[in-house]
DNA sequence: TGTACATCAGTGAACGCGCGTTCACTGATGTAC
DNA sequence: TGTACATCAGTGAACGCGCGTTCACTGATGTAC
C-alpha cells in the first residue's frame, strides 16, 4: 500500500492542497483544527506535514493569508462588476449578509471566522500579522466605495465592517433561530437604507421562519 | 496533605467558585479552557469536578449564563444611573467601546468573547440556548433606550449591537496596533455622532499610538 | 451535651484518546554517465 | 536512448503530553441515639 516519492509538480500540488484544506478547516473549526484532519482533507497522511511546513503556526499564517486573498478577489470582482461606487458598496454589503454566507463558514469571510481565535493567539504568532494585513486590505477596499470625502471614508468603512462582521458572527451563533435572520436583515436595512434593499419582497422587519422560541 | 469532606456551606461556595472561575476562563481562552485549569483557578483539584457538574458541557452553559447575568446587571446599573434614555444609550455605548473593556476579556461582554465558539458548538449543546437567551436579554435592554418608535427600536438595537460586538472583536484581534484604537473610535463616533463624544479631547479620526505598521 | 457511626466532598491516580512533532523506512523520481 | 544509483516525498509508528472522565479512597461532617 506504500506509494512514496512523487514527482515535483505533484509535490507542489500537495502543498497547495494542504494550504487550501487548512484554510477551509481553520475557518470552520478554528485554529484548533488538527494537523491530522488537515492532512486527511488534503488526501495525505499526517507524517508528511513537516516536509511542507515548519510548524502548525506557520501553516495557520499561510492559511489565513490564503483566505484573505480569496475574499479580496471576491470583493474586487463584485466591485468591478458594479456600475459605480454606490452600486459596488451595495453589492458588497448584500453579498455579505446572506444566509448562504452564514452557512458557508469554510469558504466565507476570514474576519468573521477567525477574529476571535486570532485575538487569543499570543502576540508573536505569525497568524496575527497576516490577519491584520488582510483586514487592512479589505478595509481599504470598502473605503474605496464609500460615498464620502476621503478622510471620513476610512472611518465609515471601519464602522461598516464592524457591523457586517458583528452581524455575521451573531447570526452564526444563533443559527436556526428567527433571531439569526433578523440580525442579518436589520444590518442590511440599516447599512443600505430601508428602501434600497434590491431583492424582491424583502421587508426589513419581517420575521420569517418559525417563531421557535 | 489530604483534607476531604467539607461542610455544606463550603461546598456551595466551592460550586460558585468553579462557576465563576469557568465564566472567566471560558471568556479568556474560549470553551476549550480545560476542566483542570478551571478547577485549579477555583482552588480545587480536578477530580472533584464531577461532584458539582454532570459534564463540561453543562458547566459551559452555566458559565455562559453567569457571564450574561453579570453583563446584564452592569448594563442595568448604567441605565439606572442615566438621566434619560438618550443618556443611557450613550453610557452603554461609551462604556462598551473602551480600551479597558478590550483588555478585560475575562470579565467583559460574553457576546464578544464567546459568539464564535458558540457558533461552532453542535446544535443540541446547552451553551447555545443559554447564549441565545442572554443575547436576547441584552438586545431588549438596548432597544429600551433607543430614541425610536417601538417597532424600529428593535431593529436599531440589533444593528447597533452588531457594530459594538464587531468593533470589539476586531479591536481585540488587532490589539497593540493603531488600527485597534481606530476601530473603537470610529464605531463610537458613528454611533454617538461626531459631536457627542463626551470625554475630553477625543477627536474621532486622530490616530494615537505609534504607527507601528 | 456526649458518643458511635454512616455519609459524602474532595483527592489523586488512572482510563483511553487525540494532539503536535519526530523519525526510520520505502521505493519512484531525477540525474550522471 | 539505456543503465546505475543517489535523492527525497510520503508513510506510519512512536515520542511525551494534556484532555474529559472515572473511581477507590479518605477522614471531617452531620446524624441517630
Amino acid at each position: 500500500m506504500a506509494m512514496p516519492r512523487v514527482c515535483r509538480a505533484e509535490t507542489e500540488k500537495n502543498r497547495t492542497a494542504i494550504r487550501q484544506a487548512s484554510s477551509r478547516l481553520f475557518r470552520e473549526q478554528g485554529l484548533r483544527a488538527s494537523v491530522s484532519d488537515v492532512m486527511s482533507a488534503a488526501g495525505l497522511t499526517h507524517g508528511g506535514f513537516y516536509g511542507h511546513f515548519r510548524s502548525k503556526d506557520e501553516l495557520a499564517a499561510e492559511a489565513c493569508a490564503a483566505a484573505f486573498a480569496e475574499s479580496a478577489a471576491r470583493w474586487r470582482k463584485r466591485i468591478g462588476n458594479a456600475a459605480n461606487p454606490a452600486a459596488a458598496r451595495t453589492a458588497l454589503i448584500e453579498g455579505y449578509l446572506t444566509a448562504q454566507n452564514r452557512a458557508a463558514i469554510g469558504t466565507g469571510c476570514p474576519i468573521a471566522a477567525l477574529a476571535t481565535d486570532v485575538a487569543r493567539e499570543s502576540p508573536g504568532k505569525p497568524v496575527r500579522s497576516e490577519f491584520r494585513a488582510g483586514l487592512e486590505r479589505l478595509i481599504e477596499m470598502l473605503a474605496e466605495v464609500e460615498p464620502r470625502p476621503a478622510g471620513a471614508a476610512r472611518a465609515q468603512a471601519l464602522t461598516e465592517l464592524s457591523t457586517l462582521v458583528g452581524a455575521m458572527v451573531l447570526a452564526r451563533a444563533t443559527d436556526a433561530t428567527p433571531l439569526s435572520d433578523e440580525l442579518l436583515q436589520a444590518a442590511a436595512s440599516s447599512l443600505l437604507g430601508p428602501g434600497k434593499d434590491s431583492r424582491r419582497g424583502r421587508r426589513p422587519r419581517s420575521r420569517r421562519g418559525r417563531r421557535a422560541r
